[in-house]
DNA sequence: TTGAAAGCGCTACCAG
DNA sequence: CTGGTAGCGCTTTCAA
């Protein structure tokens, strides 16, 4: 363990002040070439392999990490794709700042909260929450910058998505050309998890902010199409995954006479490809279909959805914080329109 | 930021000593229940949330968090399946230890073990590297404990792994049933990407501990069935995906008469059922495929591969670098015996 | 360009 | 059970 060579053993041996062995480690250019060299050597001699990080953050209050909370054990924000894929656009941030990540699963214990207030971070980068989570008033006191992708807009917090609303009501305008019997598969409404099916879904109950700017979409497109949406289910899913889609596919046609689903992922939106391929139900002829997020696997299969790039927003959000960037960057969204929303008048899928 | 409030300022808003105080949190029944209660009292009232965690860590040498090692850029750890698992795992141990889980990209620069070597973390557990990395050194220099999933086996780390040439000797062995010409498609040889084939491939000069054993275990089932490994071609790939095993496959089966294929990841071995189906070649009764780590889509597939659980070797690897276990668990395997393996004389699948 | 002093906030150690 | 002392290894601040 070379752990006990310090800086004042390598100045000792340089025969210079610890400060200037200090300066050689931080600031190279406030010390001259010869003692720059020196204190190189004598390190080399000694094994000394630079300042102690832990020191340097108590004296200096940085850190050089940056946390990311997730809402959930880390088991899920692994499987999740759309996670995965904000992850990665944070770690490449990190990559290129030398930053370490650290991960910081929120399962709303009180636990959770204190480990997230004292982690040893510089700033927080969170996968969307709860609109009314305690962990946000925490975070704000914690003084340190913070990110959170999809929201919410929490006083004193920074915040990244696209218009989730817009493009929710782009997309279910798409599924909507020509049909008047939609259903909604929406993410869970708060961080519960309990399936549901309401009809004329009132987004102002719900607290997780993506999923209600999405409801809020869906409705504004059935408005626009003259569809009432009290009559409209929509039924609340409890994880992210195709099985998931496929029951609640199942549900809806089995108890509803359905011609159009907007679905909030792509996950689900396949699960409901599955659900219909299984009953004879084409799509779509007899029933259109739109997920969200274009993932490789909507592109293979046909599926109308809106895409974003999640890898950029988690960049962006992770250089707004590690103080990279002045603030983040525009989120932008387009329609991919396929042929999971083709129909007579408009057989010919299209980029919106 | 109620950063500013001290031990020291509670210490003396309570009347009590610092180390009064430093015990109520840190080892509350050594404090009598009076003096904890006013210290309570007094934390409350000035907002003190509890101990510094980089002064603690500073004073004790303690960091309360794990180091991850992935030998890549982080964006494939989120995205390979099986690193997933793993990672989950460990996920898990840390949350049962109220530890915080540091992610560290290796992408063998200097910086890069630098950075690993002054993270702020108690132990490593590293994603399978090579033989020689020069950062085994360094873990061991660092004098925490480290384990390495798939090895390699350096003295002074721990590792924790399935015995993978048994294991490939026992899934070739299900292939080989009547067969006589198998090609093996193998993860990467080294921390290099190249795609390459060779015919008789040398395990030792592999220097990725896991596809080393790998290939030995398929010599050894070639040895046992009277095939002249010299014979047999291996194709190493360069990603984990299903993309390149299809890729893989074709090439292999376009240059080569061959009956099965040995391959040593399920995402790949799908790949090469999708070249497969491709090209109209019957799975198993013109070519029988094996893949590794009996994901839920090889289920689905029908493909004979090597059951591991990645979740429970990232818990246990994680557990003992914690210090909450004695040493790692006995990580087992076992062949599952499906169609794209069956034949004429054992056509019904089993587990073995 | 260099350096001395003064802690950052806490806990190991040992004495009461 | 309680508390004083003595730093952990470094960087900020200010002076030379």
């Amino acid at each position: 363990m070379n752990t006990r060579v310090t800086m004042a053993d390598v100045a000792a041996s340089a025969g210079v002040s610890t400060m200037s062995v200090s300066y050689t480690y931080n600031r190279p250019s406030r010390v001259s070439a010869a003692t720059r060299e020196r204190v190189r050597a004598a390190a080399a001699t000694l094994g000394y392999a630079g300042p102690n990080r832990t020191a340097r953050s108590l004296r200096s209050g940085r850190h050089n990490s940056i946390g990311v909370v997730l809402g959930e054990k880390l088991t899920y924000a692994f499987e999740d794709p759309q996670a995965r894929r904000f992850l990665s656009g944070i770690a490449d941030a990190c990559l290129d700042a030398d930053t370490a990540l650290v991960m910081l699963p929120n399962l709303h214990r009180d636990k959770d909260i204190a480990r997230i207030r004292d982690a040893q971070v510089d700033g927080y980068v969170v996968w969307t929450t709860e609109i009314d989570d305690p962990l946000l008033d925490v975070l704000v006191e914690t003084g340190r910058p913070t990110c959170i992708q999809g929201g919410p807009d929490h006083p004193g917090l920074n915040w990244i998505a696209i218009d989730d609303r817009a493009a929710a009501g782009a997309v279910a305008i798409a599924a909507l050309n020509g049909r008047s019997r939609p259903a909604v598969i929406a993410l869970r409404p708060d961080t519960r998890r309990e399936s549901t099916v309401v009809r004329g879904a009132d987004a102002s109950d719900i607290s997780m902010p993506v999923t209600r700017s999405r409801l809020e979409g869906y409705r504004d497109a059935c408005l626009h199409s003259g569809i009432d949406w009290s009559t409209v289910p929509t039924l609340f899913t409890t994880d992210n995954t195709r099985a998931e889609g496929e029951r609640a596919a199942r549900l809806l046609l089995h108890d509803n006479d359905i011609d159009a689903l907007l679905v909030m992922s792509d996950e689900l939106a396949l699960g409901t490809l599955d659900a219909a391929a299984a009953s004879g139900i084409d799509v779509p002829a007899r029933l259109a279909v739109t997920g969200w997020d274009d993932s490789p696997a909507a592109a293979a299969a046909g599926l109308t959805t809106v895409a974003q790039s999640l890898f950029d927003q988690g960049r962006s959000a992770a250089r707004w914080v590690l103080g990279l960037s002045d603030g983040v960057e525009n989120a932008i969204w387009r329609v991919e329109e396929r042929t999971s929303t083709a129909s007579e008048t408009a057989p010919k899928p299209r980029t919106v």
